[in-house]
Formats: structure tokens, C-alpha cells, sequence
RNA sequence: GGCGACGUAGCAAAGUGGUAAUGCAGCGGUCUGCAAAACCGCCAUUCGCCGGUCCGAUUCCGGCCGUCGCCUCCA
């Protein structure tokens, strides 16, 4: 069975069919880079990672391509508040949301490219652009003629005609239409500029992306993926330059995400996570209080194009999900290679392998493919319980382990230095325990136990010794 | 106002035209010196409301109510 996949373009679910036959093209949109980035931007990147690490699991070449949006309003007015240098604010916090992304465990893309290094295509594509009549310049400025495009509207769904009746758009002098988009913008005082045919400017929003997709993807791709606040207008701008441009349909799969929202405390209402908003939770302060699994388990938990609710209770009650999957990985009790448990372990592991591919078969529904896992996760222990041991538990495992990587999974939390810390103190304390529990002094032994669990430290007994979870 | 998404147990969240996965929380039990972990069992006669189609709908259609997103920069 192929692979199902919602497209935004046509609305509704498709199977899967790319250009190349073993090989994806897929561009995502990345951030706008003037401030540190906040757990909405996490959960994008991870739902394309989720998408790019299955194509993969399914025997795909995916080209990845994601950009950073390094010159732009907000960044220079950023950077003017702030007074630093606009492009290089921006290369830092593009540096930094790199290092977010490994920190989440979300796979390098094949390339990363900048507008600011995407100058001489941006160039050339207004060029073509307006030398085919689909886009002006007037006063430095290069807008794209909308009324070129007959198609223009296609993926938004929204007329032009009902758009020009509304009252949202600007009227600006200088365009023919208010729907025209700018390509190109003349510079201002004291604003990052490129020289071009125009004079001094630096590009518009939209066309960095089609002239980025096309450098690093080609005319065409299978895949294009973003929010689905930049559904409209910025996707459709895309598809208006693109096609008009190369006379071809620019993607063939538009995939987007739904928002990341949370619960104002001051007006109770249920908002989108933005920076505009200033209800903000960065990345950076996600992961210096839970591991990045945890993280990882929430976007998992819900489909990927609904809007996804974040708040302390959520991440806690992720955290606990995340207890028990590790706990799927605690060593064998037994040695028994063989047997009826045996067997029935052997029986979970494909079964769970085929639930799990059949939820992701179907527009990568996560939340059944874990699912799967947490079904695995109860074998394993099942097996555990009745002495499985030896090949037949490594190989359980093993399978689990590859399973959850699919998901981008890492199941082995990172320790932090906190930790490696406060070990050797642990290990003491626990020592001391099991003496007094030998001693059959189990007043103190509890004592040793409560005044632990009191820090945050929890004990586990076992036959095999005692474990302790921070 | 226009376009779109969604409304399932205490919470989160899958799913199907034939009487509802999974996780967290909770309750009872096994195990344990006691716990924890693990395991076993229980926990929605019901899927926002009202109609319609059907032998049968939570699942299809229509209406209503509610929540959210986009329509302006936004993942």
C-alpha cells in the first residue's frame, strides 16, 4: 500500500506519487530569524522530520531543503532596536536554531539555504518575471502583476475578485492592483540592499522560497511544507511566481502543519503561540526542563495538521509517557529463548511493526503509530515478566528501538551535568539503603527512601538491585 | 463578512457504516518487608446538538451551537 497524504491544494487525502519514483523533493519554510526561537517553530520542524524520517523508513531519498529568512522587515527592525547589524543578528539566531534542532533530535536537511546567499537567483527570477509580463518595477520597487496569473488563488481557495472587495489590502500608488505582491523592494536608509537592475533594494518575502526550492530542488518538487498560517498569502504567492515563471506546477504535495497554541493565563483564551503575541515558550527553556523526547511525545500524540495545545500539565503527563517507554528497555530477568512467551513476544513485534506502519501509511497519523509502540511496550514487558531473556528479548527490543526512531525517538534522555552530578551521592545513599534493608532496619531504610523521593529522586527495587529515575 | 479546520471518557488523543485504539490520571488485585516499577482487572451502552439517508451512523448528507486558524508579519 502507498503512502496517503493530505494535500492542501486539492483538499483532500492522495496517495503519494513523486516525480522520481524512489526520491522525495520536499522544501519546508523555516523561521524568520530575529529572535529566539519558541516551541511552535520545534514542532514544525519536528513534524517534517517525523515525515522525512518515515519517507526514509519507507525507502525513500528525501531532499530536504529549509530555509532561513535572514533579511526581512521584522529582522532589520530588530536589529535597529537592539542596535546591531541586521544580517548578522540573523546569522546567529539561524546558528542557534541549528543547534535547537540537533538538540531535538530533528535530522540535519539536506541544505539549509539563506536569501542572502540565494541573491543572484532572486535576481534572475524577477527578471524572467517581469520580462515575461508577469511582474513590474515601478520606483525601485518590483511587484508580481497578479492579474497574470488566471490560477491565482488556487491553493487559498479565495477568488481575486473577492479578495480586491475586501478592505485588508493596502492601496498603494505605485501598484496596478492591491493584490500585487512585492518582488523586490527599494532600500531605505540604513537597511541591509543588494544592487540590482532596479537600483538598490533587497527582495520580498515570497520569492526567496521559490527561488531557493528551485536552486537546491529544481523546477518542480513533490513535497512543499509549512504552517498553515502561511497558507495564504505566502504559499500562494509561491505558486503564482513559480508557475508563471516556469510554466510548470511548481509542487505537487503542499503539507502544512497546524499551530502550536496555549492557554493565555491572563484572558483565558486559546491563542497561537507567537512572537507578535509574546506568549512565548522558547525552545531553549522547553529543553533545559524536560528531555527532548518529551517534546517529541507531544507533537507525536495528535495529528500533525491540528492545532496542538500546549501547557505544563501536558508536558508533565509527556514526561510520564516517556517513563514508560524506557521502561520497555530495562534488561531481561530470565534467560528462556524459547517457549510460548517467547514466541508470543516474536508474534507483538510484527504486529506492532504492522500497526505502526499502517497509521503512518495514512497521512502520517503518529498518534496511532504510537500507539503500536506503547502495544510493543507491554509485550516486552509481558515477556520480561514470564523469564524471556537471550536473543529472542535483544531482538524485541532491538525492534522497538527501530521503531521508535522512525518517530525520531532517541530513548536515552540525556544526562544533563546536573545529574552526573548528584550520581556518586545517589549511588551512596543507596548503598547505605541496602544494607539497612539487609539489616532488616526498614524504619531507616524507608527513611533513606522518602527523604530521596521528597528531592525527586524515586527508588525501584528489584532482584537484580535497585534503580533510581531523577 | 469570506475561506478552512475541528468538537470522542477526568485529561490528551486515534479510529470505523455494524455497537469505541493508546497514554496519563483514578479504582481493585498480584508481586514486594513496605513501596516503586511491572503485570492482571475495572474505568465512554457512547462519540457537541437536531434532523435526513441506510437493515444499521460516532463514522455519509443538511442545519444549528461551540472552539480555532487564515484573510496583515507569523512555523
Amino acid at each position: 500500500m502507498s503512502i496517503q497524504l493530505y494535500n492542501s491544494l486539492t483538499r483532500r487525502v492522495e496517495p503519494l506519487e513523486t516525480i522520481d519514483p524512489h526520491v522525495v523533493r520536499m522544501y519546508v519554510c523555516g523561521v524568520t530569524v530575529y529572535d529566539d526561537a519558541h516551541i511552535g517553530h520545534a514542532m514544525s520542524a519536528i513534524v517534517f522530520d517525523l515525515i522525512r524520517r518515515y519517507l526514509e523508513f519507507r525507502g525513500y531519498e528525501v531532499r530536504h531543503v529549509v530555509n532561513f529568512t535572514d533579511v526581512d522587515d521584522k529582522i532589520i527592525a530588530r536589529a535597529h532596536a537592539t542596535g546591531r547589524d541586521p544580517v548578522q543578528m540573523a546569522a546567529q539566531y539561524a546558528d542557534e536554531f541549528l543547534s535547537q534542532l540537533q538538540r531535538l533530535n530533528v535530522l540535519p536537511a539536506s541544505a539549509y539555504p539563506r536569501a542572502t546567499q540565494t541573491m543572484g537567483e532572486i535576481l534572475d527570477f524577477t527578471q524572467r518575471l517581469i520580462d515575461a509580463g508577469h511582474a513590474y518595477a515601478a520606483e525601485g520597487d518590483v511587484y508580481f502583476r497578479v492579474a497574470s496569473d488566471p490560477d491565482y488563488g488556487k491553493l487559498s481557495g479565495r477568488p481575486l475578485e473577492e479578495m480586491l472587495s475586501g478592505t485588508r489590502f493596502e492601496v498603494d500608488p505605485r501598484k496596478e492592483s492591491p493584490a500585487d505582491f512585492a518582488l523586490w523592494k527599494a532600500t531605505k536608509p540604513g537597511e541591509p540592499s543588494w544592487s540590482s537592475p532596479w537600483g538598490q533594494g533587497r527582495p520580498g518575502w515570497h520569492i526567496e522560497c521559490s527561488a531557493m526550492s528551485m536552486k537546491h530542488l529544481g523546477a518542480q518538487i513533490d513535497i512543499h511544507g509549512g504552517g498553515n498560517d502561511l497558507l495564504f498569502p505566502h504559499h500562494e504567492n509561491e505558486i503564482a511566481q513559480s508557475e508563471c515563471l516556469t510554466g510548470k506546477s511548481f509542487a505537487r504535495f503542499w503539507v502544512h502543519n497546524g499551530m502550536l497554541q496555549l492557554v493565555n493565563p491572563a484572558t483565558r483564551l486559546v491563542e497561537k503561540m507567537s512572537k507578535s503575541l509574546g506568549n512565548v515558550v522558547t525552545i531553549d527553556s522547553f529543553l533545559t526542563q524536560y528531555d527532548a523526547d518529551v517534546f517529541r511525545l507531544i507533537v507525536l500524540g495528535s495529528y500533525y495538521r491540528s492545532p496542538l495545545t500546549y501547557n505544563a500539565d501536558i508536558a508533565a503527563d509527556n514526561a510520564r509517557k516517556l517513563d514508560r517507554l524506557l521502561g520497555a528497555l530495562l534488561p531481561a530477568v530470565g534467560i528462556a529463548e524459547d517457549g510460548p512467551a517467547a514466541a508470543a513476544l516474536a508474534h507483538s513485534v510484527e504486529s506492532a511493526r504492522a500497526d505502526f506502519t499502517g497509521a503512518m501509511d495514512n497521512d502520517f497519523n503518529s498518534a496511532g503509530a504510537l500507539a503500536a509502540l506503547f502495544e510493543l511496550v507491554r509485550a516486552i514487558n509481558v515477556a520480561r515478566d514470564a523469564g524471556v531473556g537471550g536473543v529472542p528479548f535483544a531482538a524485541a527490543q532491538a525492534g522497538y528501538r527501530d521503531l521508535a526512531s522512525v518517530l525520531g525517538l532517541r530513548l536515552s534522555p540525556q544526562p544533563s551535568s546536573k545529574r552526573q552530578d548528584v550520581a556518586p551521592f545517589i549511588e551512596v545513599l543507596i548503598e547505605l539503603r541496602t544494607s539497612l534493608r539487609k539489616a532488616k532496619q526498614f524504619e531507616l531504610a524507608d527513611l533513606v527512601r522518602t527523604r530521596l523521593s521528597d528531592l525527586g529522586v524515586t527508588l525501584e527495587d528489584s532482584p537484580q538491585g535497585t534503580r533510581y529515575k531523577l
